[in-house]
DNA sequence: ATTTACAGAACGATCGTTCGTTCAGAAGAC
DNA sequence: GTCTTCTGAACGAACGATCGTTCTGTAAAT
């Protein structure tokens, strides 16, 4: 029974970027978890469903991870911290204006969701599937995260570089247009995802009322 | 074993607008699912889940929907009907001036995620858990309000109103402005559903670089 | 008397997980 | 260099629990 679909996770295998995940077939498992996880969510996809597209026996997932939950929480936690490192090397090589410390969280933050659709969608959508504990390490870095960006809009502020109405609504806005890329940005349009990031880029500082 | 939350979602009951549904018994079924999918999605909750929380037997359900997956659809359905009569309303009731339709629009599309944020979940993550002839109904509405957006985008680009980098990354980031809302506003903060609604406007008038 | 809304029991299917086993390959003893 | 031991990954079967749904009966309302 076919279901609706993103249309920008047309790529036949999920990314997974080369840090995350170890090796050999625990890497495989998350890889082809990724997959199901992002389009049929975490409840959605059992056990056996994975199991079948790895060409396995359910049992053997047990070799690698300990239950359904710790390969969705690895998933999340690889993900987040992804997230978190490109956000932040960003934001440090950015120097210390912060127009330019925007647009480098701007940049990373866009490039990370176009780049990484599935694993942005699982993070996003299935990390509330977690109990507390496991999802405990994600929550976290996610809070660093949003941190990083609240700060900079503030400072911006502060220095009267950027003059939004309001500054939570702002930071709230410039995160939801990354959020948000997975779901309808198809890479293989006219805009690539370097140029996307570029749009996203001018169109936050327009919003902030920047230089 | 408790889960992460959206902080937005702190009402005890879910809000179904007056408009849907219908009456009685229907009615109470499906705003308790609303609350039940929205907080652990269509597949975490279950028919005893429903019954449990509705002082039901399961069966009893049945009465009432033919399916789970009904219960979903009507959910789905009703809920892009509302954005849409809200949309649309406030669009032709805007004049011809596309500054002033934009601000409609941007208004309408807001509060709508900030009045029924349990609604605003479930049907944006919980469309795609339907087979495509259930979901048929929303996705045509879905179609017609991005339909909306785009042309009142497209035609302030048209007139010299308007003049965003990528009109498509644009509509997108509009869209996903308000679509995030029910993930981080508090309607008990300084900030209420109206005045939020404001600043999404200021917002996007920055963004297009309109007047 | 018919219909409606529910209860209660039960259906087969599928869920996540565990069990005992097999088998290939590495490590160590002789 | 051969034999033995151990380890890790995988299979196939099975576990109890829960899934969505259906059936039968009943009590109240029309």
């Amino acid at each position: 029974m076919p279901r609706t679909f993103p249309s920008g996770l047309t790529s036949k295998k999920a990314l997974l970027p080369p840090s995350a995940g170890g090796d050999g077939t625990r890497r495989r498992i998350l890889e082809v978890a990724l997959q199901l996880f992002a389009r049929d969510s975490f409840h959605g996809a059992s056990i056996r469903d994975l199991a079948r597209a790895l060409e396995l026996q359910p049992s053997a997932l047990y070799a690698h991870f300990s239950s359904k939950e710790h390969v969705l929480a690895e998933l999340v936690r690889a993900g987040h911290e992804v997230h978190l490192d490109s956000v932040r090397g960003a934001l440090l090589a950015a120097g210390a204006d912060p127009v330019d410390q925007m647009k480098a969280i701007v940049r990373a933050h866009a490039r990370f969701h176009a780049g990484y659709p599935h694993l942005a969608i699982v993070v996003n959508e299935e990390l509330h599937a977690l109990p507390a504990e496991l999802a405990a390490p994600a929550v976290a870095l996610r809070g660093q995260a949003t941190a990083l960006m609240v700060d900079v809009v503030q400072r911006g502020i502060d220095m009267g570089r950027f003059k939004p109405t309001h500054a939570a609504a702002a930071a709230a806005a410039i995160g939801a247009m990354g959020l948000r890329i997975p779901y309808w940005h198809d890479p293989s349009s006219d805009l690539d995802s370097e140029q996307l990031a570029e749009v996203q880029v001018d169109l936050v500082l327009r919003m902030l009322g920047g230089a």
